[in-house]
DNA sequence: TAGTGGTACTCGGTAGTACAAAGTACCAAA
DNA sequence: TTTGGTACTTTGTACTACCGAGTACCACTA
């Protein structure tokens, strides 16, 4: 699937609030899950920018952890505003998607 | 429904193509469906950068008309190009939103 | 032991997009 | 004549994803 840049902003965000919501992680693996999961182009300048921000915005907590196989990792979880955050991403995806398919369907 | 504008980059083209490729119209009566779809704090100034993008990129054609009740309006329509583009458009929102629908499910 | 490759994070700059704000202009009705 | 609805344009701003380059740790191997 060619460039989808555009058409991320504004979910990628939310998509890193969900994997680090459903299991504390890091910068690397969060790349590489969102990888999997079909956003192939997303690269790693791209997740830590992300990162700084939610931890700028008081969104994540961060624990720096020993790695055994490179430099330390970077964990994150979310906290309380985190989680509202989450909730509300939810809720505009899901406003957003109903109103976009409508759209679609020549629906009024 | 709080701030989508972050959200709506690059879906919103899409969407503008997609009333123009249903009905020949015009930017103002644009903005009055958007609004009417649920897109409320879409407005006008929005539509029409829009608009001027999408002729500078040669998907659309325009005539401008008058209206009998104002100003004259500028219809547009799709052309070869922009039809081509609408589609690639509702190819990549079906790729995205299946693959972000995944993730919420916990996915995999 | 020098080199390679995978892991892991940071930072500065760029392009693209939606929006804000202000302005211009036409017309009908109060 | 002033208001309000219709209709388009233009300039500037904020935000976001991406690019590119850099730093650094570690294991393996030739």
């Amino acid at each position: 699937m060619d460039d989808l840049t555009e058409m991320l902003k504004g979910t990628l965000e939310g998509c890193v609030l969900e994997i680090i919501g459903s299991e504390e992680t890091y910068g690397y693996a969060i790349t590489r899950r969102l990888n999997e999961l079909g956003f192939a182009d997303v690269v790693e300048g791209t997740v830590y920018t992300i990162l700084l921000r939610l931890e700028k915005n008081g969104l994540v907590q961060a624990t720096k952890r020993p790695s055994g196989q490179g430099p330390p990792r970077k964990f994150y979880s979310l906290n309380e505003a985190g989680r509202e955050e989450l909730a509300t991403f939810w809720a505009k995806w899901e406003y957003i998607t109903t109103r976009i398919d409508r759209l679609k369907e020549g629906g009024r």
